[in-house]
DNA sequence: TCTAATT
């Protein structure tokens, strides 16, 4: 079913084509007369990115296509986890066509990954994604562009679908314009308005930022996160390029061995420091050098009451020793912290979290 | 009534 539901999804999503501008030279990174270099036939976004995949697993793919000048897999600045997207800059632009023609559209577990040219990143074109409600179910992806064609270029549209039925609209969607300005007077224009024989007006602002989550929506994300390793990854690699090999070893094998509720509840009985004083006491290890409490705070707090977090330092150095200690009021959140950020990874560390041992603390 | 599109 799900892959059912994904394949309709991919089958709506607009395949823009961004385009390189300018005129073609036959080889070698274009240099444009004002002395700076010309990305614009050489480097690629990439979009629809498994949330596990790594840099690593990134550069992988797309250096199998040519040699890469450079290459980034986005990332959140505080989590370090993947935002779903890339760049990829070839050496030689014919690579980079190749990458489009090749990598466009391959499937990578529940995704399907879309590769293009990446526009030249200026502020303009930034917020500029639209939150598009109380559609007419009738109404197609087409139909919407087309009704928001007239306000500037679309870079991407999605109307969401119910889960269970399959293909049915939701009546809510998203529109990607190039510029900011031209979703401004999308907004304008159509905020409010019936569509050409609509029953309802539709609504029309600018779309929340995913990357900027609730600390619910955080603590849906890890427990989907973590309930996804007990139960794999699901299974449709493609066999082109050969590549299946790789990305099996990256993705169907789990990495972690993630700890249960009821184990953590097992364990409480046994050797645990005990909500002695101000409450369970948490220790978290693999911290990077530079992590400060702020990235502690960040982590725990979705999952409820944190009265205090503490990174140890090296006393010279002053740099984190590679771990510290959360302390949280209340044990069922404590517990969903730990079930959930164990086998968790920040940057590019796997972090392990558990409750204080006395083992941890004796002298 | 909210998906991972600008380094």
């Amino acid at each position: 079913m799900s892959r059912m539901v994904t394949q309709i999804i991919s089958t709506m999503e607009t395949q823009v084509s961004n385009g390189p501008s300018g005129t073609s030279l036959p080889n070698g990174p274009v240099i444009s007369t004002n002395g700076a270099t010309d990305d614009s036939k050489t480097n690629l976004i990439v979009n629809y990115l498994p949330q596990n995949m790594t840099q690593e697993e990134f550069k992988s793919l797309f250096g199998s296509i040519g040699e890469i000048e450079s290459c980034k897999l986005v990332r959140d600045k505080i989590t370090g986890q993947s935002l779903g997207y890339g760049f990829v800059n070839y050496v030689d632009p014919n690579d980079a066509d190749k990458a489009i023609n090749t990598l466009n559209g391959l499937k990578l577990q529940t995704k399907t990954i879309k590769v293009s040219y990446a526009r030249p990143s200026s502020a303009s074109i930034r917020d500029a994604n639209l939150y598009v409600s109380g559609l007419p179910k009738t109404m197609t992806q087409k139909d919407m562009e087309q009704l928001f064609s007239q306000y500037g270029r679309i870079i991407t549209s999605r109307i969401l679908v119910d889960q269970v039925t399959a293909g049915i609209s939701r009546g809510v969607g998203f529109i990607r314009f190039d510029k900011r300005n031209e979703a401004e007077e999308a907004i304008k224009g159509l905020n409010g308005q019936k569509p050409l024989g609509a029953a309802e007006p539709i609504t029309v602002k600018f779309a929340n930022n995913p990357s900027q989550k609730t600390g619910q929506a955080l603590l849906t994300q890890l427990y989907q996160t973590a309930a996804r390793r007990y139960t794999g990854p699901l299974h449709h690699q493609t066999q082109r390029f050969r590549l299946d090999n790789l990305l099996n070893a990256s993705y169907g094998v789990k990495r972690f061995s993630p700890i249960t509720i009821d184990s953590m509840t097992s364990l409480a009985g046994v050797n645990l420091t005990g909500p002695t004083g101000a409450g369970w006491c948490i220790f978290v290890y693999n911290l990077s050098p530079e992590a400060d409490e702020s990235v502690l705070w960040q982590l725990f707090g979705p999952f409820g009451a944190v009265t205090n977090v503490k990174v140890i330092r090296d006393f010279t150095t002053n740099k984190c020793k590679g771990f510290g200690f959360v302390t949280m009021t209340n044990y069922d959140e404590a517990a969903m912290a730990i079930a959930s950020l164990n086998g968790y990874r920040l940057g590019d560390r796997v972090l392990q979290v558990s409750f204080k041992t006395s083992k941890q603390h004796k002298a």
